[in-house]
DNA sequence: CTGAAAGCGCTAACAT
DNA sequence: ATGTTAGCGCTTTCAG
């Protein structure tokens, strides 16, 4: 193994010195830094990261969990994260739970063990309560968790389903329902308060049936327009959490002779390419921007304000 | 900081037993071990990860490298390899390189740095050449690279092409077009091979101008589409390499009133969910099957088989 | 400007 | 079974 008092020798320096090369410390002497470099070269010296770590205390990477990789919400996230750390020479490390709380905790202790220096929940499984010893500055929510003291960026989901209730009151509907990842988690909590709050606003029923949970792709969406056409008493629109799932809905919908919007509405979420090319109506979500906010608070020192980000409407065709 | 040392200290025995309590090592007297682990209690221990790598000299964790982050592709090969990793106890660290040639080999220098203790690359950027000093055992790649001492898993894409072809040519096409993420790149490379060899054995002729390049996502579909509409001498099939793709296809056929498949056939691959809820007949291609693969391929020691995937057929109603 | 030396915190060979 | 000790390879203070 070729390390830094190897070429410390061959230069004829001290290591401190070649330390000094290495990191592009001032004062060091143009003739020794040549040899030192000479030495690099002729030894093929490469710094060990993982002794820099140490000695440093840092790591330059941070975790990011997620529940899981293969879906485009968090594709993008991702790539908004890992083009925000690229830039301030910080790695990625990944933690894929599958919503396992174990695997959730996994990540905090990493962090306590120093292998990250930070993490960004993406989504979250455990309760606050059970992670709050762990949470610190390094560490940023992707969601409106209440304690102040808590770095976070999120979409304001409730004003969102907020405006698309107003949206489809203001086309005349009136039998609305709603379809979500799942009814845990701040973000759903916050959609779902939107919906009933709005709902009750504007004095329209709402109908526990016709709130549907676990849509994540698109075959969830094909099988709730089953379900939606089995009912007795059908929505005549829907708010759907994910363009993928109303993608499934629209494909489903064109199969099975249901016309969109006449029999049924549907207003998504994403603004995915993939609502452009079904024409489906869809709040644009800026979830890669969540992903880059998120890193910045990560790097910033000081308390800093929450980062909110707003939906906005593409109308197409599904209302 | 409270280290291994202070633990020691604390519970009146020295530093290697600690150790050993703290690795589940063996010849560690019951009491001794209750005295350790009530100190770690006490002190709140936490082991310091980067101290263990050091002194090991392993990381437990694997590289990814890939260009993007928001395609399915990458997500699904990811998920794989991030399942597989997990059972054995090693973390992700990505390397997401937008296909720039830099980003891709400072990967390699994390490897030679020992941050990480392998590297699987999902795709590539640099030429093999450039490559070849930093390649080991370590190294996993993900296409069929040609030397054989080098791990590697891909799809058997030129089998792959030569059976669409075929199978277009079976359903009475012989004017085919086809559609690709890029021109180069072994991945590439093959499938334009099959598609020529497989042109010539069948005597059809081959456009160049039927080879549409750099078509990655939904829009990209779309725009072929329009592309194919203005052509004076159509193809009456395209092979698209992207579900994705398709999906453009399909959805802007819709739009423009063009039958699919009487105006044009669309042969896909990837058999996401898309082409299911869309009718597009697809090759499944076992992505997630490739991240495992290449995950194992890393853990094995011996210079082990490439592992070869095949493609399988699913009939729809876009051919 | 440079070098000596004391860490960073853990592992493992060796001795007992 | 347990302790001593020499690393792992780099950074950084302190003295000169």
């Amino acid at each position: 193994m070729t390390n830094i008092r190897s070429i410390a020798k061959l230069a004829g320096v001290s290591v401190s010195t070649v330390s000094r090369v290495l990191n592009d410390h001032p004062y060091v002497k143009e003739e020794k830094r040549r040899k030192v470099l000479d030495a690099v070269e002729q030894l093929n010296y490469i710094k060990n990261a993982n002794a820099v770590h140490l000695s440093k205390g840092k790591t330059y990477s941070i975790g990011v969990i997620l529940p899981y990789l293969n879906l485009p919400y968090f594709g993008e996230i991702l790539q908004g994260i890992a083009g925000e750390a690229l830039k301030h020479g910080y790695h990625l490390q990944l933690f894929q739970t599958d919503y396992d709380r174990g695997a959730e905790l996994d990540a905090f202790h990493r962090l306590q063990m120093k292998e990250v220096d930070g993490l960004i929940l993406t989504s979250r499984s455990n309760s606050l309560d059970a992670l709050a010893s762990f949470i610190s500055p390094n560490v940023v929510f992707c969601e409106n968790v209440y304690d102040p003291t808590y770095k976070k960026v999120f979409i304001d989901h409730y004003q969102g389903i907020r405006s698309g209730l107003e949206y489809l009151y203001s086309k005349g509907h009136s039998q609305i329902g709603l379809c979500l990842h799942r009814t845990f988690g701040t973000n759903s909590e916050e959609r779902i308060r939107g919906f009933f709050d709005g709902a009750e606003a504007a004095g329209h029923p709402v109908r526990d049936e016709w709130i549907f949970n676990d849509c994540y792709d698109l075959q969830d969406g094909r099988d709730v327009l089953s379900e939606w056409e089995r009912m007795e008493e059908k929505p005549s629109a829907l708010i759907v959490t994910s363009d993928q799932v109303s993608a499934g809905m629209v494909a489903e919908a064109g199969k099975r002779s249901i016309r969109i919007p006449d029999d049924l509405a549907i207003l998504s979420f994403d603004n995915h390419p993939l609502s452009d090319a079904l024409d489906i109506t869809s709040f644009e979500v800026p979830i890669r921007k969540v992903g880059e906010e998120a890193f910045k608070l990560f790097l910033e020192s000081e308390h800093p304000d929450p980062v909110i980000l707003n939906t906005t409407l593409f109308e197409r065709g599904s209302v």
